[in-house]
DNA sequence: ACAATAAGTTGACCTAAGTCAAATGTACTT
DNA sequence: AAGTACATTTGACTTAGGTCAACTTATTGT
């Protein structure tokens, strides 16, 4: 299955809507597939993230830096993901975030201006939008709350039920930064549970 | 300035467009008044959010309450906000969030199957459910930073910057478990701010 | 295959924030 | 206006999780 068709599958699926050839000439025509290796940057802080990507294969993590160096990261990204910073990418205002390849990844891309015409004249597109918009919406007022109410040995667990395959595909301490935790204390918390 | 005016500019103004007359009456027809006093709750735990409300006057919390009945506020809004847990609104599942009048407040509210309506035949409305939903998907994304890698103290001082009036119009102890904070944590913040 | 670099573990110690309890202050209700 | 129910403050104490450092185990690049 070539790149574009795990799109149109994608778009298809979400979306709930057929793509016509028009449509899917139209995204060809403005999808660009880009290839990163593992550790290259797909954006960096001060940039402006000119490009949303949708993830074709591999991983990538978005994560601040803090005055001490330290390393924060707030999204994991896989396949069927989009990647970008949404608020630079809308409001074009310098970023923040630093996303950063994980495994070696392939994306296809486009611009903000790009993404405008495809929500004009691709009905599946924008039915695809509205429903992303909501499933994140929920996605992270489920995390907030996480994030306020749970134990760090709450959260880990809640990381298991949820997204298992994370913890065989990203290194402990990307996990751990993930859940707001030290590393030590996310080894820590991995020991007792053994028991 | 009646409470449908106030609808009215707001969804011209979030969306950049104007309402037709028969827009408007589209509007009238479909959402209806609904005043409740403060302690009253727009949602409980449990029910489904049949209802979305819009905040013509008046102020609400969003909260949970864990198994030791330690509440979390998740979210306060006010004017010009609109009120709902969108998870259970959008999938029509019981909610996990309780939503409580904090002032006496007067909303708007429809339902699920008539927002759809407004979507598909109002042109302004569904401009504004893109923006609404790009702001809010930016604002989540800053509070999970700010809940992660900011301390008590840099997230209290955040909220005097972003927002200074929730300090005066709404209690310590709301505010505090907005914070994710205790209540004494808060008071001891204050205090070794005056110094 | 072998350094070299990074990731994970473990122990000792520290600190931010929570908990409990008592005292004071404030605001609804009748 | 008095009385009851909340809010806030303060102090004493506890605890979850962070930090630093030493060590072990994996990855990575040449």
């Amino acid at each position: 299955m070539s790149n574009f068709e795990v799109l149109f599958d994608y778009i298809q699926e979400i979306s709930g809507k057929l793509l016509s050839e028009d449509d899917k000439h139209l995204l060809m025509a403005h999808f660009k597939p880009k290839k990163l290796r593992k550790r290259q940057y797909f954006l960096q802080e001060g940039d402006v993230c000119k490009y949303i990507g949708f993830i074709v294969k591999g991983s990538a993590r978005t994560f601040t830096v803090d005055e001490k160096g330290h390393e924060n990261v707030l999204k994991l990204s896989v396949e069927n993901w989009w990647l970008a910073d949404f608020e630079s990418f809308y409001l074009l205002t310098p970023s923040r975030f630093n996303i950063e390849a994980l495994e070696d990844l392939e994306v296809l891309q486009s611009t903000n201006a790009q993404i405008e015409e495809f929500l004009k004249h691709i009905p599946a597109f924008s039915a695809m939008q509205n429903i992303i918009s909501q499933n994140n919406t929920i996605a992270t007022q489920k995390r907030m709350q996480a994030a306020f109410s749970y134990t760090a040995e709450e959260r880990y667990e809640d990381l298991i039920s949820n997204y298992p395959h994370f913890l065989k595909r990203f290194p402990q301490n990307v996990i751990a930064s993930y859940l707001g935790l030290s590393p030590e204390t996310l080894s820590r918390i991995r020991k007792n549970s053994f028991k």
